[in-house]
DNA sequence: ACAAAAGTGTTGTTTGTACACCCATGC
DNA sequence: GCATGGGTGTACAAACAACACTTTTGT
């Protein structure tokens, strides 16, 4: 048995089985924008991978919980406020080799809102920039680090919050149309909905949205009414997409 | 801009906003017993929290991923081998001060077993034994750290589970009749289920359980068809349960 | 009037639920 | 036979999917 010590390094610092390791938080975050869902990448100014698009993300420093460290890299590498966006966390990433500077373990933080008015691009030396998840799906881009795999569990977290949580409404506005919300769901899962059986769905789904009162006018057509989100997050029924997934 | 450099402590050592921090995991291991929920605990033999309950965890060794240290664990801390049961990653807790000892990541891990044969006592001086979850829910037994919040999430994660994946089956032996997985179900849920019901919804989830053929003969009554896991692990349709979790 | 998009109704099918009923075994 | 639990049938209700139809706006 070792000596017990109140300082973890007092009775750990002799022993080469166990090490210090750095703790990071890395953030996928997601918009829909143009009809197609986006990923906020940065492209990498230091090594290693220096110059190679990379999710936004860094150390979380002393004093400071995991969530709090998210808010602040995405306020700092991203330069969005992350108040008014669902941030939820994913998991842990820590395997041997993921970083050649050593045992680096990251968390990744799931991020989901709006398309965003505020003008991406960083505050520091890393230049962000909305891709489309297909361009990494389909290897078309290549990220830094275990990245790529990163995106992959973000993307199907993502799809299947959408069955059976209001997380669709991080994507729109404060107050949004059902065919808004509708879109987010069509293009997140690739797949198209029923106008009125969606409108119905959603409306029987207790506390998933509220209306508003107010109304936006289209282009054209008839006035729709505006919805924001309800008090409710998990969805009650759930809205199950159908088994064919891709067109 | 700092100077870049290969490894993480060359140009992180006179930070003294980022910190070195240490890596463990714990685990939530879960089994129905006695009609009851149940988790492993082990009373700590070091400080801090001598003596108190705790989930097993230790410090994740070098060269060693997450997954092969819960294993270890596993092994070491409750005497299971692990390559029989379900273990998936619940999240990372991180928060300043959750620890005394200093900035400690801890990975939370899911496990899932049957009935256990194998006498639970690790080969540690830490003893291990099963508890029920209600006495932990209820605040009957105070666990070490912030493990109780910990747990409360893992129990969350449970139940949601065995609505959307195959879980249930992790609790069961190799082969089981319906009434056995209805029992877990039952037990979990806290909430009865038609047997009746419960038998077509899930032969009719495709690939859920698969027949074995084999019968197994109850102290009294008709024999019962015994099944093994199916290959699907994702449930479609999902079993929901009802609106009122406890009667 | 026409186009376009919102919103409602209707109908047939599927799924869920409650519960009665039959089956196979041990005693 | 009887008790016990496994397994099937059925009938009513709720939910779903497809699609026709009506409403409200701009041009």
């Amino acid at each position: 048995m070792r000596p017990l010590g109140v300082r973890v390094d007092d009775w750990l610092k002799d022993s080469d089985e166990v090490g210090p390791s750095w703790l990071t938080v890395d953030l996928a975050i997601f918009t829909v924008r143009d009809d197609q869902l986006m990923v906020l990448l940065v492209e990498r100014g230091l090594e290693p991978f220096h110059g190679m698009p990379a999710m936004p993300g860094g150390y979380v420093q002393k004093n400071e919980t995991l969530h709090e460290g998210a808010l602040r890299e995405l306020a700092e590498e991203a330069g969005i406020d992350g108040s008014r966006l669902h941030l939820e966390q994913l998991g842990a990433y820590a395997d041997p080799g993921r970083d050649p500077r050593g045992r680096v373990v990251t968390v990744a933080y799931l991020a989901l809102g709006p398309d965003l008015p505020a003008p991406v691009g960083g505050t520091d030396a890393t230049r962000a920039f909305w891709a489309p998840v297909a361009h990494v799906e389909d290897g078309r881009l290549d990220l830094a680090f275990d990245h790529r795999a990163i995106l992959t569990e973000a993307l199907e977290e993502v799809r299947r919050k959408l069955e059976y949580t209001a997380a669709a409404t991080a994507f729109c506005g404060e107050t949004f149309t059902l065919t808004d919300l509708r879109t987010v769901y069509q293009v997140i899962w690739g797949q198209q909905l029923d106008p009125s059986n969606f409108r119905r769905k959603v409306l029987n789904t207790t506390g998933f949205v509220q209306p508003t009162g107010e109304q936006w006018l289209p282009p054209t057509g008839r006035p729709a009414a505006l919805y924001r989100r309800g008090q409710a997050w998990l969805l009650n029924p759930p809205l199950i997409r159908a088994e064919t997934p891709g067109q």
